[in-house]
DNA sequence: ATCTATTAATAAAC
DNA sequence: TGTTTATTAATAGAT
């Protein structure tokens, strides 16, 4: 019955609950950011800025100025990064639905979230996606509920793909 | 007396492994990473260079520049930041995607929603699209509160509520 | 890349 | 915030 450790991919809509996972999580990330930096022999750099705009940051070099600019210089060498990021569910789903007519609609959720169009909406039809996307996630959750009699009581994968990342 | 999930905080000196455990660990910071921003609405913001070289990267935004460019603005105080529309980090996906534009968007979402299309997926389509359509939604927020709040508002907590996280 | 034994992270409750 | 505990998640080592 507890869901203790479980958790739903969606903003935390509790903002006191928010906050107190802000703190963890972000804790978390920066201990492990440093272990892979100590661990792999890897350059990390990393910001966070929290909902209230608090700024964190972390370098595994001497400063986040320093990473950065091996970052620009690697990009104006040409070469292309690893964009390894939650696109990646995005590009998923464009790369192995187009075929599937009934999918159509998550190709172009798909586009739509990397094409930067939403910066180019104004505030009625920005509303009204809003509220499509969510009603949209609210069906889902419908639909997960009655799922919920099948044997494997997985959590959400957050991912979709287990390899994604 | 087996060590199985256990590991000394020091760089891993066989090379095989450390290459192994870093594509393990990479993969989980980004997780962690993509977590925290959309489960916190955090900002979040990652390079990676491997020992190797290879570049990594995550933003929550629209663009690592876009994170970068609010660190520069939050570090000068609340100075307008210097803007680089340098690399467009996102979409090289795009180009075989025909546009839709966002009226589009919004009918088809809406057809979608009544049109028991949810109840012919299976599991790992629904969870990539609940990703999907938390990530759009993730963006709107973003993009509405960049609207609400002047940037330097937001980037200054100096002088705020030590407490706000 | 896939499979478990373990440890690590963490959500909920104090 | 900090601590405790029940659970899930991450992952080291082996395959």
């Amino acid at each position: 019955m507890s869901k203790r450790g479980r958790v739903q991919l969606r903003r935390i809509e509790d903002k006191t609950s928010r906050q107190v996972r802000f703190s963890k999580r972000r804790s978390g990330l920066f201990k492990k950011a440093f272990e892979l930096a100590v661990l792999c022999d890897a350059e990390v750099a990393l910001l966070v800025f929290s909902a209230a705009g608090k700024l964190y940051e972390y370098s595994s070099s001497s400063s986040f100025e320093e990473t950065y600019s091996h970052y620009k210089q690697f990009m104006s060498d040409g070469k292309d990064a690893y964009k390894e990021n939650a696109n990646e569910n995005i590009d998923d789903i464009q790369n192995n639905c187009e075929d599937s007519s009934s999918s159509n609609i998550l190709r172009d959720i798909a586009h739509w979230c990397t094409s930067g169009k939403i910066d180019q909406m104004d505030d009625t039809e920005l509303d009204k996606l809003e509220a499509a996307l969510t009603e949209a996630l609210r069906r889902i959750e419908s639909r997960k509920q009655k799922a919920q009699v099948s044997p494997t009581e997985r959590a959400i994968d957050l991912n979709g793909d287990p390899a994604a990342f």
